[in-house]
DNA sequence: ATAGTAAACTAACAACTGTTAGTTAAAAAA
DNA sequence: TTTTTTAACTAACAGTTGTTAGTTTACTAT
């Protein structure tokens, strides 16, 4: 897979925050030519079509994810690290892509059939594989031994959705968070 | 507002369906007609337009959501009582809207002008009156001194994203929800 | 039986959709 | 300088969209 183009990468971007404010399939191809001054069929000198936009948008960084929590979880650290780790992972993605990230929670079901299945693999590995390390950690009675399957979507769940937040309020710093959300998530608030 | 007839009700319930699986945009009255063994056309005996059916749909459960952390806001509990409760609201909403719970987190933005402002000045409310329940609590020494922003954030996006799990595991039947979301949420994992 | 109503139907529309074909102008390579 | 390439353009297409108009059918109330 060679690297896109400069004029290519600025589609994705700028097709990234217009997904983000009205989603995939509400924004047109003449919307996202409107944003880049252009006219619709020029985007076509690009990218092949609108769904090739969707696939460069969310592949990549569910690569980025898979690859990372692999490492993680191979690592020599401590259940409780290992999760502390995901929880920056999750931190440092969504400072990197917080508009695409809306397009990963929201529209990868309008990617197409090979990668939808590609993309729902690699989704599955990724919650087995925090399954894995969060149950562990039960085991070896570094966490508290509460249903597993609610620990991990309440963990999920909030890392997921921090694309939403991040951004809108000063209180998301990159600083802010690395102190305060694994303290949250991991100790509680009681 | 008189209240709509059992017809109508089925094409909220249905288009609820289809929307979580493929959002407001990427689904078509003919899509919602033949999930109903009609044609398109006859959808309008009964709604005036595709977006009064996105309005039935959230608007309700929005007013729901106010009018009852405005009971919990203005009750006698302490603020961790308080979250618990506003946590079982979640809980009770989600098990009794698990469709429409996605078209209100994705699809809002396809309001028409009026509902969104009423909308979102709900959702503003909401997320105001949450945030002095934590701020009180931490105030009062009943909340740990982290920041407020990322306990609110922290909370909301996992009790907001309950519908994304709800029904699809056998570990989120309401009593084990009832019982280990609080003490996640709450007391950490660790 | 008759009239009225609720809810389905067929047919059609104007606007919008993603996309293709062919053309043009400017920049890069020869 | 000439040639090639890049990236824009105009024009148009076939299919889909939400929606309306007018009609038909079957139940309900008179």
């Amino acid at each position: 897979m060679q690297k896109p183009s400069d004029r290519k990468l600025e589609i994705v971007t700028v097709s990234a925050q217009l997904f983000k404010e009205k989603g995939y399939s509400a924004v047109t191809m003449r919307d996202i030519a409107q944003a880049m001054d252009i006219k619709a069929a020029s985007l076509y000198n690009h990218i092949r079509s609108k769904q090739e936009i969707l696939v460069l948008m969310i592949i990549a960084i569910a690569e980025e994810y898979t690859a990372n929590i692999r490492t993680i979880a191979a690592s020599e650290a401590t259940s409780v690290e290992k999760i502390e780790n995901v929880i920056q992972l999750h931190i440092d993605i969504t400072v990197n892509n917080p508009d695409a990230l809306a397009s990963l929670n929201n529209d990868w079901m309008h990617l197409p059939a090979a990668e939808l299945q590609y993309f729902l693999q690699m989704r599955e590995e990724y919650e087995d594989i925090f399954r894995a390390i969060v149950k562990q950690g039960i085991t070896d009675g570094e966490i508290r031994n509460y249903n597993a399957e609610v620990i991990i979507f309440s963990i999920l769940s909030t890392i997921r959705t921090l694309y939403l937040w991040y951004g809108k309020k000063k209180d998301f710093s990159p600083n802010i968070l690395k102190t305060n959300l694994k303290k949250v998530l991991l100790e509680g608030i009681i």
